[in-house]
Order: structure tokens, then C-alpha cells, then sequence
DNA sequence: TTGTATGCGTTATCAG
DNA sequence: CTGATAACGCATACAA
């Protein structure tokens, strides 16, 4: 067994005095081989520190053994981005299988995959960042490669696992309601995305059931500014106790706002926001918000697409619920610091 | 030229009438190949849409077209890791490289490195998260694989590209002083961590420059609680009129203790960060900060890394400097209206 | 300038 | 149960 180079199949088969083809059986477990000669197999594939190519695994079965991945193409921070890529990672690890990233280079968001497809150098890809009627869905659709969604897809048969925003923003609506609040009031994004349609739709169902005015509603960009300064108007119009918002950047700019306005936060007027940022329990008052589960996101999807690469037929859609972490923007900062039990953060290390 | 199947270089050898050799020429450029034939056989590559298979390419080539990093494991959200990976895969892809994606099992730091090796997995690696004699610099270069590292690395010859920690809390030291504050003081993570002994290197360096008291330190991990409730002691021990914090979250811990200490950041106290999270811009008052140029970092990283690859020898490491964010903490809540001219986001949408 | 033949490391098919 | 051998798609000497 020469020294510098990666040891071959053959090497172990010299090794282990018998063919090729012997060892293989034993690697890939497809045909049956005697206890004693597998045995050798295995204790010189030790010695040799053998792992089949993934190249040469590759070619004859058509193949990659590869996961693709395009990286959103938001300029903006993304902190729920790791969790879910460790995730994806490490779920796929488990099927024997790696993860190819990419990114898209101009506006063509088909473009990269296509690319990818025509070199073979992915067996499936994990999407995410979803909105209505993504065209990336009908091409891989078309093609019939196989590919799972973070993200809803009207059509049921594609695997798709989204977090249940409607459900989430609920979860914050019945939090403030036991809490007592009657005048609540929900800064959403503007119509027509995915996300912020859902979310506003949670809230709006919730309010009418419960007997509230489902009509106090100001919508904004995703903005820390323009949130911050949309507070004096809305406090004159709808005059609320509480405020769900469609997202943490939101929800933070409404903080800022209504201590501009000379409010205490958690003491006079209760905030919610959603996803769960890093800086949503970085400020005072920290925030109350809605946790997506990135891990289970990340995992489930890539259960099902292994389950329809290996031929199973994977569930299409499902829903996970976010989880409601209270904190002193809705409960105070005294009650907050009996709850609390937040694990220290080193954020900013790679 | 069959249908379902992807184009092989003898269905475009076919289409072109010529053999695979010379369509193999035209795509490598290697031999000089008549412009006639040329033109007929880019024509054939163009109608079939070929691209050669990344794991056909690889066996007689000897190498993967991969490049692999690892996730780092680090249970808390790290904000600039989308940033960071977007440019090295845009980096690699422009060198005909792609990025595998993996993760660490268990606690042994270089198994999956030897893992994807022994599996001829990828061609070099690009690390982040180095510290003090990094056991991974160490495997990878005894066996000659080619790396870059994100962070210092002792041995010259090592690629490395890092921020300059020390010239970043320079810069915020600077600023205070010029703005006429004397009593600046340093809080900062136990001795011990790369990144925590850079930055503090430069406070104390420059502390000694201007005569300021290169004393007024104090030192805890890198937790918001624990930072929040430091301020008081720090308060009476110090009496700093602007503390320099070695990272946001302990800057954002010691704002909020300021607040509950009755004072006005920003206004009656000065107060910096490190790292530019997302939460530096979207707290009131917001937090001055450095930014890490992670698009350089990696793009940087990766130019190097296939330099060496393809033999040219590049340089070893290298710094760059981060960039002094200028907010609220630091000159007050009206001067930095004037400045501010942050752009929307959107984060927590994947 | 172009075509032919061989090998890259595996797996799978088929004899033995 | 085990061993020889033909693919897999491509690159590259070498021959023409």
C-alpha cells in the first residue's frame, strides 16, 4: 500500500487477500460474505483508513451523493441562517449524504439550479426563502428532480415545511389577551408576501373570535425606522394597549417608538414581535417574540427529500408552531427576571 | 442525442461530428483545435446544453472542484456567517470551484476533516473559529492539504486572513478621546481567547499612547446579563465618562445597565461595541460599533486558497481593518439623526 | 489538427 | 460465497 496516495479499493483487497469485489460486498452489504473473510475486510479497510471515492461512487451510479443548497440572496443579515444550515448538514450526514452550497449570481433564480443539473452535481435540493408562486418550484417540478421547500407550495404533493406564522402570531394574541388586554393592535408588513400575509391572517382570525376590533392595523416596510415613527400615529388612531408585530425588526422600532413617546414598554403598553432575533433578548425591555424552529425545519426537511431520493413516498406539506418566549416586553421587567434563564451568547465569533 | 439522460461528450462529439477528444480540447482549451471545428463543436454544446459531470471530471483528474468548510458549532446565532459564506462561494465559484458544507460530530475538531479527506472529499478547506494552536492547522498542514484560515495562525507560511481586533478598538478609543472623553474605560472577555486578547491588546496599547489609565479594565464572558449587572461596580470603581466594550453583546448589556443605573447613553456616557450585530442598529439608543468586513475576509481567504491550489504561492496572512460604525452611544440621539442613514432589512426572513 | 485507446476507482453483472 | 470484467464519463498520451 503506497504512502502518499489515498488508498484504493484494490489496496484493501490486496490487503485483505481477496478482490475487489469482495470488498465492496462487504462496504455496500449487497451480496453475502463468509463471517471470516469479512472480517479481514473490515480490519484492513481499519488499517488502510479506506473510504470509497466519492467520484468513483459516483460515475457508475449515477449519482452525486450531494444536497444542494443556494444561499438566500437577501443583502440583509440573516441570524436564523446557521441553525438551519447545521442542521440540513448534519440531518443529511446521516443518509450518507453532503451539502453542496451555491448562490445565484444575477436575478434568475432558476438559472444556478439549472446549472447544477446540467453538470450532475446535485441529487436533490433543499429551497428555501419560498414565496408565491416560485419558479423554482416548477422547474425542478418539470424535471422531476427531487427537492423539499422551506417555504408554502400550493402544490401538495411537493414536500414543503413551513413555520405556522398564523398560529404564532395567535399564540401572541392570547398571551396579551390573558394578560387582560382588550385594545390590541398588529403592525404588519404591506400585502402580498408569503410570510406577512400569513402572520396578519393569524391575527386577524384571533381578534374577531375573541370580540376585539380586528380593524386596528397599521402596515409598514420591514423597518426599524419606519417603525419607530409610525408609533404617534398609531396611538392616536386605535389608542392600543398592546401591539403584535409581524416581525422583531418591527417590534424593536415600536420599542424605540413608544419610549420616544415617553412609555414604558412591558409597564404601560405590551409589544410582540416574531422570529426570535438575537437582539430581541439584547434590549431593555427585552422582547417578547415568536421562536421558529430552525432545527426541526432544517431536519424534517431533509428526512422527506432522502425519503423520496431513496424511493419512499415522503408526506408533502406540514406546519411546525413557533414558540412564544415571553419576556418583559409583555410582562415587565420584574416578573421578566424571575422567568428568566437566557444561556450566555457569543454572537459575532465565527 | 437521447432524451431523458444528461448530454455526454460523445453525444456532443456526435452532434459536431467530431470525437470526444476534440470536443474535450475545445472545453479545456488545451490543444490547439481548427476554428471551423471549434465553432461546430461549441454549436453541439450549446444545442445539448452540455457541461461535463463534476464526478466524471474528477477521477482522472485527481481532484474534486470542492472546497470544503465546516459549520462552526457555536450553539449561539452568528449574524455575519451568511455574509461571509455568500463570498466565499461566489469567490469559488469564479475559480470553477464549489463549497461543501459540513459539520462537526462530536468534539474532535479534525475528524471530519480527516473524514472528507479519506474519501477524497475536497481539494482545501477554508477554516474559521481558529484559536491558540488550532489542532486543525496543525493535521492539514502536516499532510499537506491546502487551507485558509479566518483568524490568526502563528506559522508565517499558513494562509490567514483576520480582523484586526486591536486597530478596531484603537479606532473606538480614538473616537472618544476625541470627542474629549479621559476616563475611557474596558470591558472585556477573561484572557485566553485570540480574538478577546487582540482587542484588548489594543485598548491597553493605546491607552498608554494618549496617557489615559490603561487600568480601568474589567473583564466577563460574553453574556448580556452578566454585562448588565457588571455597571455598577464598573460605575463606582472607574467613574468612566465612555466604557469600550469587546463586543456587542457586552455592550449592549452594559447600555442596558447604564439605563438601569438612571443614565442616558449616548448622553451622559459613551459607549462602543464590536462586531456590527444586527442589534447594534436596532436598539435605542442605538450602539457604535465595528463592522467586520466579512465579504473581504472571504472573498480574500478564498483568492489565496486557489492560488496555492493551483500552485502560484500566495501570500500568507493577512489583516483587515473593521470599520468604526458611528451611532447614539457615542455622540447622542439628535447629532446622530443627522448621520444615520440606515437601509431597511429584513432579517429573520430565510 | 484530429482521432484512438487507456485509465481514473467504483459498482454491478455474471461465471465459477 | 467469491472473483473476473464491463461499464460510468471524461482527460490525456500517443498515433495518424
Amino acid at each position: 500500500m503506497p504512502s502518499g496516495r489515498r488508498p484504493t479499493i484494490q489496496d484493501v483487497a490486496n490487503h485483505a487477500g481477496v478482490s475487489m469485489a469482495t470488498v465492496s460486498n462487504v462496504v455496500n452489504g449487497h451480496a453475502h460474505v463468509r463471517d471470516g473473510t469479512k472480517k479481514r475486510v473490515l480490519e484492513a479497510i481499519d488499517a488502510l483508513g479506506y473510504q470509497a471515492s466519492r467520484a468513483a461512487r459516483s460515475l457508475p451510479a449515477g449519482r452525486t451523493f450531494l444536497l444542494g443548497y443556494c444561499l438566500p440572496d437577501d443583502t440583509s443579515p440573516n441570524a436564523a441562517l446557521d441553525v438551519f444550515l447545521h442542521h440540513v448538514v448534519s440531518t443529511a450526514a446521516r443518509a450518507d449524504l453532503e451539502v453542496l452550497l451555491f448562490t445565484q449570481k444575477d436575478l434568475d433564480k432558476v438559472q444556478p439550479y439549472a446549472e447544477i443539473l446540467q453538470r450532475g452535481g446535485a441529487d436533490g435540493f433543499v429551497l428555501s426563502g419560498i414565496d408565491y408562486n416560485d419558479t423554482r418550484v416548477d422547474f425542478l417540478e418539470q424535471r422531476g428532480i427531487p427537492f423539499a421547500c422551506f417555504g408554502r407550495v400550493a402544490d401538495e404533493s411537493v414536500i414543503s415545511v413551513d413555520v405556522d406564522g398564523a398560529a404564532g402570531i395567535q399564540a401572541a394574541v392570547s398571551h396579551l389577551h390573558s394578560l387582560g388586554h382588550e385594545r390590541i393592535a398588529f403592525v404588519g408588513w404591506p400585502e402580498g408576501s408569503a410570510t406577512g400575509d400569513d402572520r396578519f391572517d393569524g391575527f386577524s382570525t384571533l381578534a374577531i373570535a375573541l370580540g376585539l376590533d380586528p380593524q386596528r392595523v397599521v402596515r409598514t416596510l420591514n423597518d426599524f425606522d419606519l417603525a419607530r415613527k409610525l408609533v404617534p400615529a398609531l396611538l392616536s388612531d386605535h389608542r392600543p394597549s398592546a401591539v403584535v408585530c409581524v416581525s422583531d425588526t418591527v417590534a424593536l422600532g415600536v420599542l424605540a417608538g413608544l419610549r420616544d413617546e415617553g412609555l414604558t414598554p412591558g409597564g404601560q403598553i405590551a409589544v410582540t414581535g416574531f422570529d426570535d432575533v438575537p437582539a430581541a433578548s439584547l434590549c431593555a425591555p427585552s422582547l417578547t417574540s415568536l421562536r421558529q424552529p430552525m432545527d426541526r425545519v432544517g431536519a424534517l426537511l431533509v428526512e422527506r427529500l432522502v425519503a423520496r431520493l431513496t424511493g419512499e413516498d415522503a408526506p408533502g406539506s406540514e406546519l411546525v408552531e413557533p414558540d412564544l418566549i415571553v419576556r418583559e416586553s409583555t410582562i415587565g421587567a420584574s416578573e421578566a427576571a424571575l422567568a428568566d434563564e437566557s444561556p450566555p451568547t457569543q454572537e459575532g465569533i465565527l
